[in-house]
DNA sequence: ATGTGC
């Protein structure tokens, strides 16, 4: 695999047969994936194969190796164009995301309050591999309406405030959304987990404004220095890791008959207009629409902990997915198409002036949530004018080591311990899970978030540090 | 990511 460099955040992987288009990737030299020991290039090069592919196979400063696509992936197919859609290209975790709400809270006043809220957020918030939820959903029918209504549905059955709905992707939900297109199956593993945190990378930290970048940004956000924040991080559950999984299998089924030649079957894929495109992505919307009730009903769980505990309301400052496809308009070759943009493990990030952001945002451009690694700051950033792939840029530290590497590497030190140690508090992480997340697992989220920065995908506004951690 | 695993 060979990287041809373009500038010093920009390198570019020729186009050759099979490829349609070439690849891209955004980070520095520092940060590129090392092409002996990673097969993350590969797949971005295997991605440009894709039917209906335009400009690139666009890679994020955190590319990781992933199914068929790379987590921190961005391809998109012009739909007009008998152009496909993957579900490896969302993901198996559909519309996982982040969601960042703000306290009245100034972190000085955190000493006294950390321990009760802590204490009240471990008794509140469901984790771990199908350990119950927040809301019990009253059968199927209810389930319908979750994966219809997203947060919307949530919030009208009294789970949050309208305000919620301006400050979250696509206010609060999809409208394309499908229930007849999600399996039986899926639905009974997703039937009681809406408000459940999840395992692996998924987590509720209390952090604090550490520094402002971009003052103007940050108020319009919400945000100032020192602010207690509770960031959320999770997504879809079971329900959403079922749809990928029977929608892959009929796709896989279908591509001989669409004369789609793959080098990768995970790269699975149907026309967007097919009526396996439409069916994913009719399933997929309604998992979205899940994993935003799934956050809303987190959040709802957050807010009665801050109240009793600090006195404390807690304000939404966005919600947004960083394993979604959207089909969205954008300038290509000349003229406006309507493209269908995979984003996996890639967060999209709208400039101002966009005409689907809120009101109060459309000047600042998108609060853009990049969680760091356990222990680790988080960025709040915005969308950049111009920015080089489909308003989208990267969506975490990225992994650098497998879990099962990650693990062994650990030999018993305890890594809650080194947490606590800098005054980081822990609730409820199995041994095993903190194993797999400690920081040396990851990337350095701080080159990340430089490197999209340097690559103009987007502008910093803020660094957020943890406080208190609550993991599956 | 995930009723970690065909």
């Amino acid at each position: 695999m060979e990287l041809v460099e373009e500038s010093p955040y920009r390198f570019r992987i020729d186009q050759r047969d099979p490829m349609r288009v070439p690849g891209v990737v955004f980070a520095s030299r520092a940060l590129l994936p090392d092409i002996a020991g990673d097969r993350s290039l590969e797949q971005v090069a295997n991605v440009a194969t894709l039917p209906g592919i335009v400009e690139a196979s666009y890679a994020m400063p955190d590319v990781h190796w992933g199914y068929g696509f790379p987590i921190g992936g961005v391809a998109a197919t012009d739909v007009g164009a008998d152009g496909v859609v993957s579900p490896g290209g969302v993901g198996f975790d559909i519309s996982c995301g982040v969601r960042l709400l703000t306290a009245d809270l100034d972190r000085t006043a955190l000493p006294a309050l950390l321990t009760g809220l802590m204490d009240g957020l471990d008794h509140a918030i469901p984790r771990g591999m199908s350990k119950g939820a927040v809301w019990q959903l009253d059968g199927r029918a209810q389930l319908d309406e979750v994966m219809r209504g997203g947060s919307r549905y949530a919030v009208e059955r009294g789970h949050g405030v309208e305000r919620d709905l301006y400050r979250c992707e696509d206010y609060g939900a999809v409208t394309d959304a499908d229930p007849g297109q999600v399996s039986e199956r899926a639905v009974q593993r997703g039937q009681g987990q809406v408000g459940s945190l999840g395992s692996g990378n998924h987590f509720l930290e209390v952090q604090a404004v550490d520094e402002v970048y971009d003052e103007p940004v940050a108020t319009a956000f919400g945000l100032r220095a020192g602010q207690v924040c509770v960031m959320i991080h999770s997504g879809s559950r079971g329900l959403g890791h079922q749809i990928c999984t029977d929608h892959v299998r009929v796709m896989e089924r279908s591509m001989t008959r669409y004369g789609i030649e793959i080098p990768d079957r995970q790269l699975a894929c149907s026309p967007v207009s097919s009526p396996e495109g439409r069916a994913y992505l009719g399933a997929m919307a309604a998992a979205a629409n899940y994993a935003r009730a799934n956050r809303q009903l987190l959040t709802e769980a957050t807010r009665r902990v801050f109240e009793q505990v600090a006195g404390s309301g807690l304000d939404l400052v966005y919600d947004v997915s960083h394993n979604l496809a959207k089909i969205e308009t954008h300038g290509y070759d000349g003229t406006q198409r309507r493209l269908c943009v995979h984003r996996k493990g890639a967060t999209r990030a709208l400039p101002p002036g966009h005409p689907d952001l809120p009101a109060d945002l459309i000047e600042v451009g998108q609060p853009v949530l990049i969680p760091g690694s356990m222990g680790t700051a988080s960025y709040v950033l915005t969308g950049a004018a111009g920015g080089p792939a489909f308003a989208s840029t990267c969506h975490g530290a990225g992994r650098v080591r497998s879990r099962k590497q990650a693990t062994r590497a650990v030999h018993g030190q305890d890594v809650r311990s080194q947490l606590e140690a800098r005054n980081i508090a822990v609730r409820g992480a199995s041994r095993r899970g903190l194993a797999e997340e400690m920081p040396e697992a990851y990337k350095d989220v701080s080159a990340v978030v430089e490197s999209a920065e340097r690559a103009g995908l987007c502008r910093p506004v803020a660094r957020l540090l943890p406080l208190g951690v609550v993991k599956g």
